[in-house]
DNA sequence: CCAGTGCTGATAGACGTCTATCAAAATTTG
DNA sequence: CAAATTTTGATAGACGTCTATCAGCACTGG
């Protein structure tokens, strides 16, 4: 039925030629007639030789050790984050993977290029990075790809850098997104947006907003953007002060994080009031029950379960020298009340 | 620094037994006394052993054969379907995965039966099947399982059956997040919504229906459900006849198949005229079209390529006796225009 | 014709697991 | 206590690839 595989073997002998030779050529050692590599070539085409990884791998002892570098510190997306990559390493193990999940500080460029010199010296098989666009960011990018070493950005890019490929969503695409979901709950009818960012010198904020004001068109106010700092309590402040001052807002798009804050403004809404439209990025436990409880009603997700998913499967390729097939963005997906995922929680339940 | 994992025969040393009892424990052959078993399992915790699967399937050269049985014809939804397996297929040829993908006619219990007791002669190492809901169908199943070999239901479930899971949406959660949709494109104001179907007495169907009906609630009126038989050409007259006939519909929600006819009657709309809102499963190129273009505004996927990977994943899974972690249905996909994945064209362009 | 060079072939050992076999212990049974 | 049975140990060969070594061949230039 299923015949064997073809084995390098079988290539020699259908090439006329050793193992050896054949050897060398699929290894690319030196030392080969151009006639003989072309008669190997031709055997691997007709046989549809492809090489058992497995056997590969096991013969020298390989163990993938992969590095992930995410920002320190608490924002809930990057919790999720690192709880997922810990996940998978744990279910990497049995295929001789390990991940090394690193921590640095924010912001910190400094830090971030000394870590990743340490992963240079450390000749890992690839690294992930969470990193800033910035020239000293991309300088240590360069450096690891010197050493051979690929490099993929994570969440946010940096476009001119040697990263072998960018894991995470055009962040113009999201922002559009929202501008469409805006449309469509205003119903053909006039509204006025609240944006609400970290700061607008952030590069990803600024581009989901300028992606939304692409899509509501002129029918649309933009109220003044909110600068929250990506924290809580601020943001807390500045949303309520800026909705008691303009109730002509129908609709909130918070590009940013400290949505806690915003929620809890929502929440203090009088029971009778018209509550705005509200768009967050990313589901984390907090935007999850604000959803639920009808708080909010659109998040936008990048998905961290695929682009965990991406980031092993483009490393192992990587680290095996074979082609990146497709490196397109994650496309952001859209939530509402209905289509949230099972949580971990109901996923025993229903097991157990 | 990382350290060689531990072999069979570190277990084995360690436990102070030889590496042929090690091995009568891990692989559960008979002949060893229970204080030896013991030691040998206190060794492996300890030691943290897991089994390198690839040596393993190496030494009994291993290939995976798993069958993936469609359902016959040329529905663009299961084309698609049909393509990404035969793209896996090929990407998972070093990994010696063997796919086979099979056709059967659609809702033919009585063929599908027949295929399937093939699969089970040839002793295949899993089978992904698209089913009806039938108990012919389920008996097939149970047969497979009898004989040791794991079923998916993918797309369509089997709930009654043994498959040891399902790969696919969960209709009414669809037809819920439909239902927010349609509510959210009117702004609190009344509607009334045109569903039109494959056939009434489809399950999923009538599931998708009632999930919509659930969540838009009693502000809206429901026009009476078109029949399409997933057939473009009956689709386009009765929606077009519907349409002209009932000018109070504001939203159409088709649940099934046949949208190119559905497409054709938006796009012969007069100019000027008030366009229904129009929601519609499964991205496909004529669909993909139509959103691009304005004609409609939203499509609910079920994420083929997601589900094709947790095919592939559970299979392997299942075949090597491991445990599924994870069988949570897969969440309905919002597109808008805005957040359409990028099409291979564009990313062929882009990287060449 | 000899030395040097470039190419080729043969082969051995390693990786970790599985299967199988045989002999030697340890234990139970009569 | 001897016989029968169960348990254990030792080991060999296979899977497909990689690395390494060594010998032999066909050339080339002097």
């Amino acid at each position: 039925m299923t015949r064997r595989p073809p084995t390098l073997s079988d290539v020699a002998r259908r090439a006329g030629v050793s193992y050896a030779t054949a050897d060398r050529v699929v290894n690319g050692r030196a030392g080969v007639s151009e006639k003989a590599t072309r008669s190997v070539h031709a055997a691997i085409e007709a046989l549809g030789y492809v090489r058992n990884v497995a056997a590969a791998n096991l013969s020298q002892q390989r163990v993938y050790r992969f590095a992930i570098v995410l920002p320190a510190g608490s924002n809930a997306f990057f919790r999720r984050v690192r709880d997922l990559f810990a996940e998978a390493a744990s279910r990497l193990l049995p295929d001789r993977i390990s991940l090394s999940i690193e921590s640095v500080e924010a912001f910190d460029a400094e830090a971030l290029t000394t870590r990743m010199a340490a992963l240079a010296a450390a000749r890992v098989d690839g690294v992930a990075v969470v990193a800033s666009d910035d020239p000293q960011t991309a300088a240590a990018i360069a450096a690891l790809r010197a050493r051979d070493i690929p490099v993929l950005t994570l969440v946010s890019d940096v476009p001119g850098s040697q990263r072998n490929a960018y894991v995470g969503i055009d962040n113009v695409v999201a922002g559009r997104t929202v501008g469409r979901l805006i449309r469509m709950a205003h119903g053909g009818r006039k509204g006025r947006v609240l944006p609400v960012v970290g700061a607008l010198s952030a590069h990803d904020h600024a581009e989901r907003l300028s992606g939304m004001r692409e899509v509501i068109g002129g029918a649309f106010e933009i109220a003044p953007v909110v600068e929250g700092r990506d924290r809580f309590e601020l943001v807390e402040t500045l949303v309520g002060k800026a909705l008691a001052e303009d109730p002509a807002i129908t609709a909130i798009y918070s590009a940013g994080a400290g949505n806690a804050g915003l929620v809890r403004v929502l929440d203090a809404l009088p029971p009778g009031s018209a509550r705005p439209y509200a768009f967050l990025h990313e589901l984390v436990p907090h935007s999850r029950r604000a959803l639920e409880e009808g708080l909010i009603d659109v998040i936008i997700d990048q998905r961290p379960e695929e682009e965990v998913a991406r980031v092993i499967e483009y490393l192992t390729l990587l680290a095996d020298r074979r082609e990146l097939l497709r490196t397109d963005p994650i496309v952001p997906t859209i939530f509402v009340r209905e289509n949230l995922p099972q949580t971990r929680a109901d996923a025993l339940e229903q097991a157990g």
